[in-house]
DNA sequence: TTGTAGGCGTTATCAT
DNA sequence: ATGATAACGCCTACAA
């Protein structure tokens, strides 16, 4: 089995006694070039079976066309989402995505980004490991005017691109929701506090609560740091062990959610009566669970076509500034049986 | 704001006036280099922030360490699972991952296998469109010697490495379950027939039923191309309202489960008394969903780690043959409310 | 309109 | 143990 070696421009130049700079011009359709010539080049280059190499083009530019995503796991429906939204712009614009997962480990995001950088990605997008609080090791990226896109896990403070959700007002508007129905006693699970997507929510939820005059009670806050369905139930557990059980709880993420409703159910408490609950994220079990959940819009996957669309137009534009730039997506309420007590019909 | 100009072997050769080769070598750690120049080499390439090419590197070796992976589309439970595999088991090993999906579209798939060919991906990792029957489009990778493996959605014939589950024995034992939990009239939701995953499924559907003499009627084989949670419900409505109406119903995948548990309940049905249920791949609802979907477990992060794994040793061994090798991964029953009728303590 | 030539950063080969 | 050099495939001034 030989290693049947690739046809270069070379070997098609070869082949119609025609320089390589000839032909690597009249397969882009340069315009210099003679519409006879650019087809017979075409033709002989299918015929031969020839494949650009777009490993030595990118080494000649200086410009690999490879997009760096960097997030802490790609099989969660939120990232795969988002990663699909990136794939998909940057497909549309002839770039190819390189993918990596930090397993939320700071010490591998570390290394990934030297990775990606080592295979000179043309821009990076990342949503930072749960671990993660310096993020001077994407500094070299901003040095080297290497577009950098934070998506949803973002540093509070860097150079770049962001872009993101208003979780302060997301957590405002998922409190006062529940507010709305009734609710008095309202509960909150949240995440790791050093990342800003959980301390804005509960920054909102703890506002909310002030501004419609209830009181904030610390013993209603819980910390879950992963928030997953299994905390969500054991926080859940707690909260209504307590001599004052809340009326309503919002988790910071559904997957949390899902478990304050198991668990709910486990001990006969009706919903969204007894407890009226609202999540985040609106994946897809919100609205399969029974009862549906409540929840906030988390626009995944145009969340990874913004951040992809802002790779894509730093490098066609030839500002060559740093640029600190923001983009918040709009969040919405979906209102579910989980917390809807006006229409009890069911 | 200027580019900084990247660091490369040649500044470190002149810094420390040695030549280009040692500075390659020192990097590596090459044997024949001694101690004390690597320590001194790799010394001065922190200092100046060296970061290695691996576009040029790949160039010269025509190498490159990326693993291209191309699936329908990345935010599906299954998909993102696989490429998490994927990419944990390259990244352990130091190759790249560039992802591409096809969106079920046959001509995007042959577009996509072209761009990573272009791309020089070491290795490549497919699930085939939905739409995909002609795979020629992946035969150059054959002729280069390119290992390429076909996971889950694999083609009937080619000579390659294939990963998958033997669908025939988990549709038969999906089937048996229900048999054995009493049913007699087992209905069938099947995905797309010139895909052989779901014709598989169905084929060990059919032959249970004929092991155990139960009639094999056409009508209870409800066919549903993408069986999404819509189609389940749809089929559903359908199986529920015919004359002589199913006691079980095998599911060939979760989405198109849920939804058949969503109508069995909005039209009051006892689940599992009335209607047995049970699915496939076993995706997060299943064990959030109530009652809890039966299903068959699909080893998805395995499934990924395992194509992986194929690349990663084929492209060690020197053996530079052709091979065809068939992986064939367990699977298992796991039994939840849906479709236990033996303990109904519920 | 086409050709010439040098270089992108690395590594393998063949010296020394 | 280290050096010099060519080559990987492509692109782009500059020249013709």
């Amino acid at each position: 089995m030989e290693d049947n070696k690739d046809v270069t421009i070379y070997d098609i130049a070869e082949k119609l006694n025609l320089a390589t700079s000839t032909i690597s011009r009249a397969l882009k359709d340069h315009p210099t070039i003679s519409d006879k010539t650019i087809k017979k080049v075409k033709k002989v280059a299918e015929e031969m079976g020839y494949r650009p190499n777009t490993l030595a083009a990118g080494l000649r530019g200086n410009n690999t066309k490879i997009i760096g995503v960097l997030v802490s796991r790609i099989n969660r429906p939120f990232v795969s989402s988002l990663i699909s939204g990136i794939e998909e712009t940057a497909q549309k614009a002839g770039y190819s995505v390189m993918i990596t997962q930090s397993h939320d480990s700071y010490t591998d995001e570390v290394n990934l980004a030297e990775a990606l950088y080592s295979s000179r990605v043309c821009g990076i997008i990342c949503s930072l490991a749960m671990e993660t609080k310096d993020v001077s090791h994407f500094q070299k990226f901003i040095d080297k005017n290497i577009p950098l896109v934070f998506v949803d896990r973002v540093p509070r403070e860097f150079e770049t691109y962001r872009v993101m959700i208003d979780n302060y007002s997301a957590g405002y508007k998922a409190t006062k929701h529940l507010i709305e129905q009734g609710c008095k006693r309202i509960a909150h699970l949240t995440g790791s506090q050093h990342r800003n997507t959980y301390s804005e929510r509960k920054r909102g939820y703890t506002d909310a609560l002030i501004e419609f005059n209830l009181p904030v009670d610390e013993e209603l806050i819980v910390d879950c740091t992963y928030l997953t369905f299994e905390e969500g139930e054991k926080a859940s557990n707690y909260l209504f062990d307590l001599a004052s059980p809340p009326d309503g709880i919002f988790s910071a993420n559904d997957s949390a959610a899902v478990g304050v409703i198991q668990c709910a159910k486990k001990r006969g408490l009706k919903i969204p009566q007894d407890i009226a609950i609202i999540g985040f994220n609106d994946d897809p079990i919100a609205s399969i669970i029974d009862p549906g959940l409540s929840t906030i819009t988390h626009p995944s996957v145009k969340m990874g076509q913004t951040s992809a669309k802002k790779i894509i137009s730093h490098l066609k534009s030839s500002k060559k500034d740093n640029i600190t730039e923001i983009t918040f997506l709009n969040t919405e309420v979906v209102v579910r049986e989980s917390s809807n007590r006006h229409s009890i019909e069911k």
